[in-house]
DNA sequence: CTAATTGCAAAACCTTTGCGCTGCT
DNA sequence: AGCAGCGCAAAGGTTTTGCAATTAG
């Protein structure tokens, strides 16, 4: 199921306004996960206006309703990507701060395991291993 | 062997004043992971007079050093553990920022791996992965 | 003795928030 | 019409930095 990130906004309910939607948009078309203030421009690029108010906002709200992942690899800003782009791991050059963004086929079958062995499905809170959020191992 | 922070700091020609000693030390009796604040309050409890502006400093030259680590957690506050304890994972509670530390025997041997394969290497620069820094497998 | 280090306070960042005004629904 | 959302600017929290005084080597 290829849904945009729109239809899941708007599946969850969230009031689609023309900001939220010109930023829904910037944010599907980014491969690469951009901080605030480099989704702000993009936004705008789109159609000029947003505040960085409502950009931090509005990752926020989406954060929140499960369609973005919040991302911190160390340069002290967030950075944000679609949560339902495939789980990826991330190497990062401490020097540069590149992301080199990678699948591996063992990591989510490990990373479940692990999850399931330290039971924290018991807490019934969303967890996270390995900078990745975790998913509940075949439901 | 099992060096102390102060005696990798000597090794690494580290100028050792009485502040840093002490932040070595309050550093060595943690098991955890402290932020800023913490690391100097308890810094302080053990000699009075170290300004958040000295353990500041201290940390990122530990860090620059490789005899720190720092970690991002996603509550916005940087937090610092020795280098040389046994790498492990960390799962993290999104929602009351319970931080859980385990070791898995598979990580480091697919971390390894996966570093290998994307050539990490190559670059010479310092990199991390799973939140963990990159180790060279096997010298 | 000389250069590195410290404390203090100010500044620099990133992010959040209060407040009127705008504009969906 | 009503209320959520917006932009602006101010405030908040964490980390960094300029400067004069201090201290390590």
């Amino acid at each position: 199921m290829p849904e945009t990130i729109l239809s899941r906004c708007e599946a969850k309910g969230l009031r689609m306004t023309g900001q939220r939607r010109t930023i829904a948009r910037a944010l599907e078309a980014s491969e690469d996960h951009p901080d605030a203030e480099e989704l702000h421009a993009r936004a705008n690029a789109l159609d000029p206006g947003i505040s960085i108010a409502t950009v931090y906002r509005t990752v926020k709200l989406f954060e929140e309703a499960g369609i973005l992942e919040r991302r911190e690899f160390g340069d002290g800003r967030a950075r944000y990507e679609d949560a339902e782009r495939h789980h990826h791991g991330h190497l990062i050059d401490l020097e540069s701060g590149a992301v080199v963004e990678f699948t591996d086929p063992e990591i989510e079958e490990l990373q479940a395991r692990i999850a399931a062995r330290l039971g924290y499905e018991l807490h019934g809170h969303r967890m996270e291993l390995y900078g990745v959020p975790v998913t509940k191992p075949k439901d």
